[in-house]
RNA sequence: GGCGACAUGGCCGAGUGGCUAGGCAGAGGUCUGCAAAACCUCGUACGGCGGUUCGAAUCCGCCUGUCGCCUCCA
């Protein structure tokens, strides 16, 4: 484990409402399951915020030397549109409209999404497994719940009993009477109680995407590939399960159920979740006409965006607030991100490129407690952030005054592994040879205009500050000399 | 209607019973052929009304507003 005094890791659980000192069931191992995307569309602004928060979490635990196993699902079974007994599954309904084949659609749009997620510098699970092949094991889960008695079959179709199960509603604090009167009670339903939910449907003739079981032919509920899919790769408990705040219930709540019922033990000791993203404060939806995905914001190719915004300042503005903070997107925001992230790459950069010098030593264990201290409290990587404004500076001036202090190569290290390995938000460099040849033109160039300014030659001088701008290397005349930057 | 969260200076956004968060934008200045960058200085905010307290933006109550969930959704 690192070093952390008396200051540790503690996480909001969704479970307890309150912050909990973090110890893992089997330290140093975590096990981490985040609800992944269902793959029928482009992944947007909320899959970012969701799974950007959660790859700091993963990312500050490994810092803190847990082994952690990531387990991330793809859910690619289709479930229904609604919830309603008829309705047609998401993803036959992208097919058709598509007019492709609903594996199809599964893959177009999970390569979208870990496309853009890697673009966003999300790591990769460990393992992502897909709930279309895992039917087996969400049979075998069905199965148990049947022979516990905690689920029936009605003629194919096979519901989760929730009077069965004490507990149901812990996570979300919602009782069963509750739902039921500002639910629409489906009178034709087969359930024994209406907030009793489906593990298994009977699939209809135009249902594409079926599989056999001892019930019926058809598809496994929503909530099941998630309870299934976790135990297998992770074990009947383990540590940690997030996902958005608008999964917690039903989703969360009937995962949790299922998995406890089925067991007999607990399911997950710490529950996360992220909260929502709003743009311009209003919640996105297709039918508000203000649903954005994410390459659409790389890109700017949207009607309601001026400009694209690069995926690191997406990434750096959502770091700038808490995860369980809604987070409002606008442009306005995102300039002045974007402007914040310029500022931070520019003093990482200019001590990673300086040498050490006779300066005074820096705080090394000031910064790695400051943002130790951050990051244990709920992942707070906005205060985190602030603290690298805060003590970076300093370490900038004294680097511009010749007074580089003498264990800068040991800050560098920490800061490769607080701002690239935590944060993710290390400056992007060109590669290899390509950046030696690249730099060995610029300062070829910057020889010349020193030559042309000295000789007074400012025409020629500012030409070639206007040209190479317009490349984007920007050129930044101080007493000592020329500097340069790439973008 | 039920449940829950949140309301911080021009914008974003941490925090918290008494001491400057931070970023962006803005103003002035230093430097400079000019520009940019960098550096220095400048803002005394916490929805409204009550209450607890020596003291609250921070705790409690009420009100208002925003958002989310209650149906698939990160």
């Amino acid at each position: 484990m690192a070093d952390q005094g008396k200051n540790k890791l503690h996480v909001y659980n969704t479970l307890s409402r309150e912050k909990e000192l973090f110890e893992s069931l089997n330290a140093p191992h975590v096990g981490m399951y985040v609800c992944g995307p269902t793959v029928y569309g482009d992944p947007h602004l909320g899959h970012a915020k969701s799974y950007v928060s959660f790859d700091v979490v993963l990312r500050y635990l490994r810092y803190l030397g847990y082994k952690v196993r990531y387990v991330q699902n793809i859910t690619d079974v289709g479930h229904l549109v609604g919830d309603a007994e008829e309705g047609e599954d998401k993803l036959s309904k992208q097919a058709r409209i598509e007019q492709v084949e609903p594996m199809e659609i599964a893959e177009k749009y999970t390569y979208s999404y870990f496309r853009d997620m890697d673009k966003l510098n999300v790591l990769r699970p460990d393992i992502a497994p897909r709930a279309s092949g895992h039917i087996p094991e969400q049979i075998a889960m069905v199965k148990k719940l049947i022979e516990k008695g905690h689920a029936y079959n009605a003629d194919g179709n096979v519901y989760f009993d929730v009077s069965s199960d004490e507990e149901y509603g812990k996570l979300s604090g919602r009782k069963t009477e509750d739902a039921e009167s500002g639910t629409r009670v489906d009178v034709a339903s087969d359930k024994k109680n209406p907030e009793d939910f489906a593990l298994w449907k009977k699939a209809d003739d135009g249902h594409i995407m079926k599989w056999d079981s001892p019930w019926s032919i058809g598809y496994p509920g929503w909530h099941v590939e998630c309870s299934a899919m976790s135990t297998k790769y992770l074990g009947e408990s383990f540590d940690i399960h997030g996902g958005g705040l608008d999964n917690q219930f039903p989703h969360h709540e009937c995962e949790i159920a299922q998995a406890e019922c089925a067991h007999d033990a607990p399911f997950v000791k710490y529950w996360m979740h992220n909260n929502m993203v709003t743009l311009e404060g209003q919640k996105m939806g297709k039918s508000l006409g203000n649903a954005i995905n994410l390459d659409q914001f790389f890109t700017g190719n949207h009607d309601l965006l001026s400009r694209g915004w690069p995926p690191e300042v997406i990434r750096f503005f959502l770091l700038q607030s808490h995860y369980r903070s809604t987070t409002d997107f606008s442009e306005e925001a995102l300039s002045a991100a974007e402007a914040g992230l310029k500022n931070l790459h520019s003093m990482v950069m200019a001590i990673d490129k300086a040498e050490p010098g006779s300066g005074t030593a820096f705080d090394l264990d000031g910064l790695k407690h400051a943002f130790e201290t951050a990051m244990n409290d709920d992942f707070n990587s906005a205060q985190a952030i602030a603290v690298l404004f805060d003590q970076l500076k300093e370490v900038r001036k004294n680097i511009n005054n010749g007074q580089a202090p003498e264990n800068l190569d040991t800050l560098k290290i920490l800061l490769h592994s607080i701002v690239e390995e935590v944060l993710g938000l290390w400056p992007k460099q060109a590669s290899g040879s390509n950046e030696e040849t690249l730099n060995g033109l610029v300062e070829l160039l910057i020889e010349i205009r020193t030559q042309a300014r000295s000789d007074k030659n400012f025409e020629l001088s500012d030409k070639i500050r206007d040209d190479l701008d317009k490349l984007g290397v920007k050129l930044m005349d101080s007493k000592d000399g020329t500097t340069f930057t790439i973008d």
